[in-house]
DNA sequence: CTTTAGATCGTCT
DNA sequence: GACGATCTAAAGG
């Protein structure tokens, strides 16, 4: 079932981030509905972590979204040409974000390749600036609701087998995050998760 | 297999 | 004016 409001605003970021992994989400933009299973989150925790675009309690136009309270998407664009897609959690004022790095894909396969340009599933949605252009995600859907029709999150509680790749009795692993060497001694904690 | 350059634009200073 | 929470293609080993 659809993950809820109070799902969204539980205040640890790094468990939401963990508890993410293995779960189902869809977009549906203009009645194309696409949707993949995330396999790779990153926590972003707020003012006190140096890799957050709300550190130091940083406010400006495009972290307001960050600020909103939880159960809502940050998208920014990201070297020029790269969406980002965030998962806003927490309470109001508590600007905490899960970034989704991977998924497997699920739902509307032939969309997803149609956005993509590719002509297979592999390589099509593992990496943060893919997983948007397959799903979609555009810089306009940024602040837009998880509980609407657009865009939302699916809880399992049955296992997925998927042309091959086979989510079942996976484990998670923790890692450091990606791309943030600017971050000190934050750029070791270890708040990546993958499916191992 | 690994390395590297180049693409490209919203956001902040 | 500088810089990314990245990706791809191309070239080299």
């Amino acid at each position: 079932m659809k993950l809820s409001l109070s799902y969204y605003r539980q205040n640890n970021v790094v468990e939401i981030a963990r508890d993410l992994i293995g779960k189902e989400i869809f977009t549906n933009f203009n009645g194309i509905l696409t949707s993949g299973i995330i396999s790779e989150t990153e926590a972003y925790a707020g003012i006190t972590d140096k890799a957050s675009h709300a550190f130091g309690g940083k406010r400006t136009q495009r972290t307001e979204t960050m600020f909103l309270n939880g159960g809502r998407i940050y998208v920014y664009l990201c070297y020029g040409m790269h969406k980002m897609l965030n998962i806003v959690t927490g309470p109001k004022e508590t600007p905490h974000a899960v970034l989704i790095r991977s998924i497997v894909p699920k739902a509307g396969i032939e969309f997803m390749k149609e956005r993509t340009g590719k002509t297979s599933l592999v390589n099509i949605s593992n990496g943060p600036g893919k997983l948007c252009k397959a799903l979609g995600i555009e810089m306009k859907h940024n602040n837009i609701s998880l509980l609407g029709n657009e865009i939302w999150i699916k809880d399992l509680d049955f296992t997925y087998e998927i042309k091959g790749y086979e989510i079942e009795g996976y484990g998670i692993k923790a890692t450091k995050r990606i791309g943030i060497d600017y971050a000190g001694e934050d750029a070791k904690l270890p708040y990546r998760f993958v499916i191992d």
